[in-house]
DNA sequence: ATTTTTTTGATTTACGTACATCAAAATTGA
DNA sequence: TCAATTTTGATGTACGTAAATCAAAAAAAT
């Protein structure tokens, strides 16, 4: 049986209230009897039992999600998982609260970021804009003791406790790699389709990308990046217009607005052999896979993502320590054959 | 706020000791009384408070883990995975007890079975051997009401509740492909390298590497399946000889005992361009893809599998929902460039 | 109508912790 | 040494549920 209260306080021959007060932090308590309880807590290897103590504290966790008002596929699936969280939230106590703001605009994240501080919530996720305005904002609401977890895009070099995402450079990698070892010994160029190179988790892919095919792939040139401002439309003019250059061998599509991408491949390279690897498993990407339009999708879970941001923001808020690997995203990677 | 017991029994017309009846279906209330109690319980929405419940209850969840005493990685790896969880256990409410049977036995697998009805344990998992004893076994436990989940290697056909483990059909055409696409255009002959044939899981992943080969890459020619014991010497000894047959350019390493593969690659293959694919990433096997030995590594999350089948296991107990796409084991594929 | 049986209500204790109150004891300052 | 202050103890209530007891009411059987 695990130690209660009860045994701590016979233990260190204290009664049940001083026992209570060294926990709780509560004043009033002698440096000498203080230690001998917490003596006594680390003999006996006691641990709060949490659920009671939720329960005694009628506590509750008020999390708030801020998400950039962008009308892709992903951000519609994040959405939709944090819905689900809402749904199953009151089993798990917490109390979500989702925050739009205009896309790619530091000002308006900063100010959400500045009205939270009021409202007290027991922790923040917000999928970062990379600009210093922001790192600055939320380094003050670490600093005042706000827990606030990165999602899907960090903040390197903010004081932000967590980053529930993928590792961007490492995903444009291992495109890079898998788009070399398939292609083989071909020679040729690469289009690369990206949606915005101002956010931080393009330019990482990209980063990545870049530095493994000049490194491992000589043969292969990278052409300028499209610009496709994750939009299908634009990525279909772009890469429609690009096909028109028959050197290209190979596509690595980094961003969103795939729906475009692949219309401009069925139109303009059912004769030529392309290799082609993107990012984000939706329905559309997903037939293409299948239909061998598309030869490997890179894809985070927005599932995961969500669910471990609750967990850790949770954690945190209790001052509880997080199982590392159960927190990791992983990149995932699916050919036709490993589809879920 | 969420509705309470309290609630309810104000909203029927009833005491709180009625309503508790309804809720644990104890006896002696009468139908008419019960439909009211559960229309409140409908319209309220009420969700019982687990953590209350659990509690008041002084639940725990005995867990019972039967594991093959393999002496391999992976084997290992999910031990400490397991012992992990039990240093956590106390938190979790979980009690979990690991049971070691001699591997491919399903004899002495079935008799660890039997005893455990009268153990009573809350939730039982166990790496299947794949023998009609077994199933029966399973199936009587099932029967007796035991959640009963299969861990890594599955039990098809029986009522088993839940998989935790990865699609290892699916593992296998993965594999061909990625092995087909990195060969690209050259002809050969490829090794197969698999621990037993009497393990389903092996014989699961070769016949989805054989499917996809025969279908997609006429020109791989696969070789007969080298049965290594999932032992390094053994291994080592039969890839070592295999290897003098100049037509091979690609092996799949399909089980454990990879320390020997690799030692055979680095002694006989140094002047030659092999693609090798193998299965879990370990130590050894990690260092093979870093160091080029290996071009691809894929993997299952023992840690992943482990939580898995314990918040599986006690959702059954409590006759809960569990979240499908959380307790989806993945197929991990590493490149040298998304190693964790 | 009476007895027997079944159903329901009222009440209590418990789980492990949080938190508040008031009294008692110990310590400190003068 | 006495008063003022700080520290500690004793006790009670609460959180939401489980489970038990016993009495009261209702229904069924005779």
């Amino acid at each position: 049986m695990r130690p209660t209260v009860h045994d701590i306080a016979a233990a260190a021959g204290v009664s049940l209230a001083t026992v209570d007060r060294v926990l709780n932090q509560r004043p009033g308590v002698r440096h000498v009897t203080r230690e001998k309880v917490e003596t006594a807590i680390r003999e006996l290897g006691y641990i709060r039992d949490v659920a009671a103590a939720n329960l005694a504290k009628g506590r509750t966790y008020p999390l708030v999600f801020i998400l950039p008002a962008s009308d892709n596929s992903f951000m519609h699936g994040l959405n939709a998982e944090i819905r689900q969280a809402i749904v199953r939230s009151s089993a798990e106590r917490t109390d979500i609260r989702t925050i739009e703001v205009p896309a790619f605009d530091p000002a308006a994240l900063v100010s959400v970021l500045e009205g939270l501080s009021r409202e007290k919530p027991c922790g923040i996720a917000l999928v970062a804009t990379d600009a210093p305005e922001v790192r600055a904002a939320v380094d003050r609401l670490v600093r005042e003791r706000f827990p606030v977890v990165t999602l899907v895009s960090d903040l390197t070099g903010s004081l932000r406790h967590h980053y529930a995402g993928v590792d961007n450079i490492a995903a444009g990698r291992t495109a890079a790699r898998l788009l070399g070892r398939f292609l083989g010994p071909r020679k040729g160029e690469i289009a690369v389709l990206a949606g915005s190179m101002l956010v931080r988790d393009h330019r990482e892919r990209l980063e990545g990308f870049t530095a493994v095919m000049a490194q491992e792939f000589p043969d292969l040139a990278i052409l300028p990046v499209l610009e496709g401002r994750d939009d299908p439309e634009v990525a279909h003019m772009l890469v429609a217009d690009a096909l028109g250059n028959a050197g290209i061998i190979g596509v690595y599509s980094l961003g969103a607005g795939n729906r475009g991408l692949i219309r401009a491949l069925k139109e303009k390279a059912v004769d030529r052999i392309l290799t082609v690897i993107a990012h984000e498993l939706t329905a559309h990407t997903r037939a293409a896979l299948i239909d061998n339009t598309i030869d490997a999708i890179l894809n985070q879970d927005a599932g995961h993502e969500v669910r471990s941001a609750i967990r850790v923001l949770k954690a945190k808020a209790d001052g509880l320590a997080v199982i590392e690997a159960q927190e990791r995203i992983r990149l995932d990677i699916f050919l036709k054959d490993n589809l879920p």
